[in-house]
DNA sequence: GGTCCTTTGAAGCCT
DNA sequence: AGGCTTCAAAGGACC
């Protein structure tokens, strides 16, 4: 794992953040050579940023009717996260990112795409180049050669491109620090999360010493009991932080010593008897090799922590899954990995300081976890098979993306009322897809 | 019922 | 050290 700080601390994942920054924004660089293409990108994204806004406070909205609301006997890892990104989120809301970036479209040379369609219905020149640059495996006609404006880039290619950090920008995760106003009674900030605590060669906040870190966690006694602080099952152990995690004894079968079964463990063998000693590392069971299977059929699944772009699907997604009737998760996961990518550097730094402390809370409550230990829990996939490449197979399903996506266009843009079902019907009859429609 | 699909990132494994 | 593989979530599709 890369490790910027060398030693001591975990800069969790804040290399590749930087690197996938900049491409990005190289990338943007190009596209805005031209000056008044570039006024027009502005007010494209302003329209959209308004737009975007207005959609994700009505999906917010729907989506805290769809969420259970948090209680104190809140027992699951999943509503934990869920809760802690949803502080973070009206954090975000309620203070620092008043312009979230409209989350999709890294593709904005596009003057007409409000109405994609002539009147004819056919596509718009500048839609079929938009559509060729985004799906260059679809059969767009009167786009060829209009690839090479500017082709997507996988992500884990573009992370490859070093980046120069600015040095003097607010800590992008200051708003994130107190989580909630709403649920924590507002103090001064921890200082390990200070500004102050920015790495010094990254400009990229590093992982707090864990002695940095206690005092973070303990809540005002107010708070404790009455709100279901998204680590509320860790708490106690966190009060108790002059004690090693290593010295706190080991509750089997996901059973916090809080009582809170913990959320990262799921299996089947919860069921099964206690299993009094450590459960996480494989190398403390027994050595002999038939007992230690069984041993290790036993053991909990211990699950990974969630990652930063984990972390934004599981909030992200109900607000995609709203806008598009589609629910196929593979569909969905295109469109939140290109948001990922257009996301702004403080919007993804709020997800990669997440993941970081699930890593961290994930370390300090199974301190001899490793990922190994869920290696080959999974039947094995096969990767090797990819002949889905073809117009036909890659360009259906990229279709669905494709419609997917300009279902959400055009809500941002001009058709509020138009949703997948009608582009689709549209499409799928021939019929153009005009604001009237 | 199990696996695949699809995404990114973290971490382990292998050369 | 660098590249490859596995797993994390999600839910429909498929066998």
């Amino acid at each position: 794992m890369p490790q910027l700080n060398g030693g001591g601390g975990d800069d969790l994942g804040a290399n590749d953040e930087m690197i996938s920054f900049k491409d990005e924004g190289e990338q943007e660089e190009k596209i805005s050579e031209n000056v008044s293409a570039e006024r027009d990108l502005d007010d494209l994204k302003s329209s959209l940023v308004n737009e975007s806004e207005n959609n994700s406070s009505s999906s917010d909205s729907e989506q805290a009717e769809r969420r259970p609301q948090p209680r104190p006997d809140l027992d699951s890892y999943e509503k934990t996260r869920d809760y802690f990104s949803e502080a973070y989120r009206r954090q975000q809301d309620g203070g620092f990112f008043k312009s979230p970036h409209y989350p999709g479209y890294p593709f904005f040379m596009i003057p007409d795409l409000t109405n994609p369609y002539l009147s004819n219905g056919a596509l718009s020149p500048s839609a079929r180049t938009y559509l060729q640059m985004k799906w260059p495996l679809l059969d767009v006609p009167g786009a060829a050669g209009l690839k090479d404006a500017r082709s997507p880039t996988p992500g884990h290619l573009s992370n490859k491109v070093p980046v120069v950090q600015h040095a003097h920008h607010v800590h992008p995760l200051t708003p994130l620090i107190t989580y909630s106003n709403e649920h924590f009674s507002p103090g001064t900030p921890p200082s390990h999360l200070s500004p102050e605590i920015l790495d010094p060669k990254t400009g990229i906040p590093r992982t707090p010493h864990p002695s940095e870190l206690s005092p973070y966690y303990p809540l005002s006694p107010g708070a404790v009991g009455q709100i279901p602080h998204p680590l509320g099952w860790l708490v106690p152990h966190l009060v108790s932080s002059r004690f090693s995690p290593h010295m706190m004894p080991h509750h089997p079968h996901g059973m916090h010593q809080t009582g809170i079964p913990h959320p990262a463990i799921v299996s089947p063998a919860i069921k099964q008897e206690p299993n009094t000693h450590d459960h996480m590392s494989p190398s403390m069971h027994s050595k002999s090799p038939g007992p230690a299977k069984k041993e290790e059929d036993k053991k909990p699944h211990i699950k990974k922590p969630l990652n930063a772009f984990m972390l934004y699907m599981k909030e992200m997604r109900a607000k995609v899954v709203a806008e598009c009737t589609l629910k196929e998760s593979a569909a969905i996961n295109q469109i939140l990995g290109r948001r990922w990518h257009s996301l702004s550097r403080e919007e993804q730094a709020k997800y990669y300081e997440l993941a970081r402390k699930e890593r961290q809370l994930h370390s300090q409550l199974y301190p001899g976890w490793s990922a190994r230990d869920n290696y080959g829990k999974r039947k094995k996939r096969k990767r090797d098979n990819k002949p889905d490449s073809t117009p036909e197979g890659k360009g259906s399903f990229s279709l669905s993306v494709l419609l997917l996506d300009l279902s959400s266009l055009f809500r941002a843009e001009r058709t509020p009322s138009i949703g997948l079902c009608e582009i689709v019907l549209l499409a799928t009859l021939g019929l153009p897809l005009t604001p009237s429609n």
